[in-house]
RNA sequence: GCGCGGUUAGCUCAGUGGUAGAGCACUUCCUUGACACGGAAGGGGUCAGAGGUUCGAACCCUCUAUCGCGCACCA
């Protein structure tokens, strides 16, 4: 540092030692250095959208990992900061697919198909995927770029495809037809966190149905018991105003209301009435006086006008009786809620909304072609013509928006892949609980997220995992094409009374099949089977096997066994596993049976032996149906499956294989779940799964996990970095990605991904709101780095962000980060403008009390700062640097060591030079992690590199020891006690008093004057000379015996006074009144001590530390006061 | 409705029972040999409100108000 400017210029140094960093492999991690004393330390980062660019989030995210990372290298750690990126399924694929539209290649990517479609995705991953990563290395993060992953590498692919496997064969991925969150704009499912709740302005419409019975006549008055009692009465006089001009609704608009002409008319309260016409039925609470006698009677379907269907009213106990008039319409395609109830009440449900948002035909010639908002209006227009219409009020709810494109989710039944979440009860016991953080327990930091975390982990719900996309992970699942051409077909429903077996024991039950199979004759004998004219044979060991293998309601369908053999239809065939030489297929059948008041779904199976017979070997039953109104006499003894049939009219006596498809085609025959393609025929489900899905694996899958246990022990990288040891996120994605990665971690790993997890907060603009594209108040981190250096950004990024709290991002920290960087350069600059060489050695007898106060001033930084690091509270790390260097290093030390500097005495001036070399040594690696290159810059540059082994901070100060405060011993051997440290304070506090003169009495700044020092005891020439110095003084006169003249200015302490001699320049009322306001101030303070003091339960049990503090308290105000009233006196004394 | 967090100087925020703090902004003075991206001095706060516990409360407890966030529900 030959020539130093005399303002830091970081784009001269930044990429100058990035670049050195990186030829040096300063950020490779190597799990062959780590032993006992060179301990492992990890962090994976968070991985940005491959396409994405840097944002304010990413940047205090990452400076607080990089910060984290770099101290643990200065604590002697191996470290591992494993960086890399996500796909980011939607995010990603909506990108793309907007910008082809853009440039006019698409209209919708359909029109390119899947394969060209992705080969734009790659191009453009190619072409924008690098950027993140090079603005991460701008601002300084030491991650280990050798090991950069992305989460569509090949290896990190299979890791997924292994995973999701597993958790197939486990039973915890399943494929069904659910009610799922439908994105209509990019046409996929969503998982529950991505949507999200928006209060949305809009109108609740109440129109009127007729009750009617079920042969549709009018439901008379008289039907029912009196009205008398019923809570709300109805709303008499025109309400209809809100409805408009042209209406004529009738004059109610609550409750059952009774017409001229007799009819009885129902008024429900809906916010959207574009689903009417998907309406199968009304419901009402079943302990509303209003309505009960209206149950089991039915209402005219308003919509569609030319398809007034009759609707029944059913009692159901979720209604809630105050909401809206008491009535609801139920449409279990497309609500929630309203899909329970169909399922109570086994509902059919007529879909109305296609994916894309917009009504079907089935949703009337009125509104069929609309989207769904304009298909409101018009309904609620409808409504109105027809005079059903009875208000529409102005009503705000609660709308599910989809995540990534802002709009409504619809809800909408469809096939999807779900999970149900592995090892739920270690990931939710193992993190600590607040205020208890456990000695082997996960750590949260702020710790009330854990509170958070573990409502969610109690309230789990299957995690839909399959999205309608291109992009990302496909499925690893594969369909038999031909087994699956047989799923048109239908089947025909075969009929059995639930008595035709006898018993009520399952072994009782068995003999009584078997009685029936051999009286019956279907032992042994050969039933045609009309879907493929195979002959199959029912033998003893097949019926026995499918009594042991499959259950109780097996035993139950022998009766109907000949019946079903012949109706099923082939859905099927395979190979027998494990192989069997005398096997050579086994077929799958399906049939469909009703059972009592239940339909059940039979599926059997069928070896074909290699002589050519075929056997019939098992089956199972499912319950997959019951008849309306039925209360199920026979409890269900399978699983449920009700949801597969709930969209097919139940007066369809046929039933298509499809609508069991949901569940059947897990059979082997029909379904491959594997990586690779089991062969020809067979075609791989064309979703993919959640970008999530792949994320919650990154801790392992990143460090090369395969699954294979021989592998995975020989993988010294795994083996020695997982469990990672800290983990730096926001809290928005705690339920996205924190909780599934700790779920993964114990399923695949068998323990935690990471130790601590630091949440940070979220930053926001100015006036507090989040940062967002659409709003242009997001600044560009580059720019900012360009404008004033990446550690000026850091370092003010940090200082705002508080543990735990939102960040309200102002430019100004920057500004104060920039600042404070240049102050630290010409601190050093001061040092190398005095010339010499690093003075290594301190001499204890040379040093002042200015040097004894600074180094306490330091051991007490270092102590702060370490123990703000263990607390994770980087801002207050950074504040207290701020303070030490800042106010105590430059404002008093530095100035107070020119006296020593400008001296005579070469030995004094060296050693000063040695304190400061000392100081800064130490300061320069305290700042190293948060301001990474001005640190490396200057540590160079004043030479504190040298002399070092190059692994201790020869080389970069990245390696360098963290400091440690000040043992007991060192602290003796530079005479560090209390007195040296009083006496520099007490010293500064009467510059300050001295100053203050100087300001009271108008004197300019620049102005040198005279002071004279009164002592309180000796004080040392040198010492006076700084005093002098601070004051910025002409002189300071020492006068142990000095009489001021009457109404000099003075300022004391313990110290002494300090005295301003003004010949004929004091204004003595203007003085008077100066010191009356000190002595006011003092007399306050000291009746407030006195006071404390007087109370004797004070004395008694206050601490014996803060009693001696009060009363050396009272000692020192009691001087003051003394002081004061002198000077008073001796204003008016001449 | 349940839960979490906030309310301290004009602004943004620290402050876990013992003298109310920082940065910015503001006022005045100073371009003195590290730094005007700087220095010095200063003004500015019944710590949201009420009650309680305590010798002592910004801090602990209770209630209220208010703002923000999350979860659940909302026809």
């Amino acid at each position: 540092m030959s020539e130093i400017p005399k303002a830091y210029d970081p784009r001269a140094v930044e990429d100058r030692w990035y670049q050195f960093w990186l030829d040096a492999g300063c950020f490779t991690a190597d799990p062959a250095r780590v032993s006992a004393r060179r301990p492992a330390y990890s962090i994976v980062i968070p991985p940005p959208n491959v396409t994405g660019v840097l944002t304010m989030g990413h940047v205090l995210n990452n400076t607080l990992q990089d910060i984290l990372a770099r101290k643990a290298r200065m604590d002697g750690k191996e470290v591992l900061w494993l960086p890399g990126t996500d796909h980011a399924g939607i995010a990603t694929q909506t990108v793309v697919e907007k910008t082809l539209r853009k440039q006019g290649l698409i209209r919708h990517r359909d029109d390119l198909g899947r394969e060209k479609f992705l080969e734009h995705v790659w191009a453009w991953k190619e072409k924008h995927g690098g950027i993140i990563i090079q603005q991460l290395k701008k601002l300084g993060c030491s991650c280990d770029w050798t090991r950069e992953r992305f989460t569509m590498d090949p290896d990190y692919s299979r890791c997924v495809q292994k995973v999701f496997v597993d958790l197939y064969r486990k039973g915890l991925i399943y494929r069904g037809r659910r009610m799922v969150n439908w994105c209509p704009v990019s046409l996929t499912a969503l998982s529950d966190e991505e949507v999200i709740m928006k209060e949305q302005k809009g109108h609740l419409y109440y129109f009127r149905v007729q009750v009617v019975e079920a042969d549709g006549s009018p439901v008379k008055v008289e039907a029912g018991p009196a009205l008398a009692g019923a809570p709300p009465a109805p709303v008499p006089g025109p309400a209809a105003g809100a409805a408009g001009p042209d209406n004529a609704a009738p004059p109610f608009a609550r409750g059952p209301e009774t017409d001229a002409e007799g009819r009885t008319w129902l008024t429900i309260a809906t916010t959207r009435p574009e689903t009417i016409p998907a309406d199968t039925a009304v419901a009402v609470n079943p302990a509303d006086p209003r309505y009960t006698r209206f149950i089991g009677k039915f209402v005219k379907r308003a919509l569609p006008l030319e398809n007034q269907a009759l609707l029944p009213i059913l009692g159901d106990e979720h209604i809630d009786i105050r909401f809206g008039t008491g009535v609801l319409k139920v449409t279990p395609a497309h609500d929630a809620a309203d899909y329970e109830i169909g399922l109570r009440h086994r509902l059919p449900v007529i879909e109305v909304i296609e994916a894309n948002g917009r009504l079907n035909d089935r949703a009337g010639r009125d509104l069929a072609g609309l989207d769904r908002f304009a298909a409101r209006a018009k309904a609620a227009e409808l409504l109105r013509a027809a005079g059903a219409l009875v208000k529409a009020e102005p009503y705000v709810n609660n709308v599910g928006f989809s995540e990534r494109a802002d709009v409504p989710i619809e809800p909408r039944l469809s096939e999807q892949w779900f999970l149900k979440y592995p090892s739920v009860e270690k990931a939710r016991a193992c993190v600590a609980a607040p205020g208890d953080p456990g000695p082997d327990k996960l750590q949260f930091h702020p710790d009330r997220w854990a509170k958070v975390y573990d409502h969610w982990m109690a309230n789990l719900k299957d995690w839909c995992i399959s999205r309608q996309l291109w992009w990302g992970h496909r499925i690893p699942v594969w369909y038999n094409q031909t087994g699956r051409a047989a799923l048109n077909k239908g089947l025909t429903e075969v009929e059995l009374a639930w008595e035709a077996i006898p018993g009520a024991k399952a072994r009782e039950l068995r003999e009584n099949a078997l009685r029936v199979a051999a009286q019956t004759g279907i032992l042994g004998a050969a039933f045609t089977n009309q879907d493929t004219g195979w002959s199959i044979r029912v033998s003893k060991a097949g019926l026995v096997h499918a009594f042991t293998r499959r259950g109780l309601q097996n035993i139950k369908l022998v009766p109907a066994l000949p019946e079903l053999l012949r109706h099923a239809v082939l859905i099927g065939s395979e190979h027998h596993a494990p192989p069997a030489p005398d096997v050579r297929a086994v077929h799958t059948l399906l049939a469909l049976l009703r059972l009592g008041y239940r339909r059940y779904r039979v599926l059997f199976t069928v070896k074909e032996l290699a002589n050519g017979q075929r056997l019939y070997d098992h089956h199972a039953v499912e319950w997959v149906g019951k008849e309306n109104g039925s209360d199920g006499k026979h409890p269900p003894e399978a699983r449920p499956l009700e949801e597969t049939l709930a969209s097919r009219p139940a007066s369809d006596p046929r039933v298509k294989v499809a609508d069991l498809l949901g569940d059947v085609n897990t059979e082997p025959e029909l379904l491959r779940v594997q990586g690779e393609s089991p062969g020809p025929g067979w075609t791989q489900d064309p979703d993919v799964l959640d970008t999530w899905f792949s994320s919650w694996l990154w801790p392992f899958a990143t460090m090369g996990w395969t699954g294979d246990p021989a592998r995975d022990a020989a993988n010294r990288t795994l083996q020695t970095f997982y469990p990672t040891t800290d983990l730096v996120t926001g809290p928005d994605i705690i339920f996205f990605w924190v909780a599934r990665m700790i779920m993964a971690g114990y399923e695949f790993m068998g323990q935690m991904p990471f130790r601590h997890v630091y949440f940070t907060g979220i930053i926001r603009d100015k006036l507090g709101r989040k940062m967002s594209k659409s709003l242009g108040n997001s600044p560009d981190p580059l720019e900012l780095i360009a404008q004033y250096g990446a550690d000026a950004l850091r370092f003010g990024t940090l200082r705002s962000a508080p543990l735990g709290q939102d960040v309200l991002f102002d430019e100004q920290n920057v500004e104060l980060g920039r600042n404070f960087c240049n102050k630290l350069w010409n601190a050093c600059r001061f040092r190398q403008l005095q010339g010499g060489t690093v003075e290594a050695e301190i001499n204890p007898a040379l040093l002042t009390s200015d040097d004894r106060w600074i180094l306490l001033r330091l051991d007490q930084a270092i102590g702060e700062v370490s123990q703000a690091f263990a607390e994770y509270k980087f801002s207050e790390a950074a504040a207290v640097l701020h303070r030490f260097f800042w106010s105590e290093y430059c404002d008093w030390y530095v100035e107070a060591s020119k006296a020593a500097l400008a001296g005579a005495d070469a030995a004094r001036r060296a050693n000063t030079l040695a304190v400061m070399d000392f100081v800064l040594n130490h300061t320069l690696r305290l700042f190293h992690p948060f301001l990474p290159f001005i640190t490396e810059e200057l540590w160079h540059g004043l030479g504190y590199a040298q002399d070092l082994p190059p692994d201790q901070g020869g080389r970069t100060i990245m390696f360098a020891p963290w400091p440690k405060p000040l043992s007991a011993d060192e602290k003796a051997w530079f005479g560090l006690d209390e007195a040296a440290d009083r006496f520099a304070a007490a010293k500064y506090d009467l510059v300050s008093r001295g100053r203050n003169l100087r300001r009271e009495f108008n004197l300019p700044a620049g102005k040198k004057l005279r002071y004279v020092l009164k002592p309180a005891a000796a004080f040392p020439a040198a010492e006076v000379e700084v005093l002098r110095l601070l004051l910025n003084a002409e002189a300071v006169d020492v006068d142990p015996a000095y009489q001021p003249p009457r109404g000099t200015p003075s300022a004391a302490n313990s110290l002494g006074e300090l005295y301003l001699p003004l010949a004929g320049q004091v204004d003595f009322a203007a003085e008077r009144a100066r010191l009356t306001r000190e002595l006011e101030k003092a007399r306050a303070e000291l009746g407030r001590v006195r006071d404390k003091l007087a109370n004797p339960d004070f004395a008694r049990r206050v601490p014996p530390p803060v009693l001696a503090e009060h009363q050396r308290r009272l000692a020192e105000w009691q001087e003051r006061e003394r002081q004061l009233e002198q000077a008073l006196a001796n204003l008016s004394a001449a």
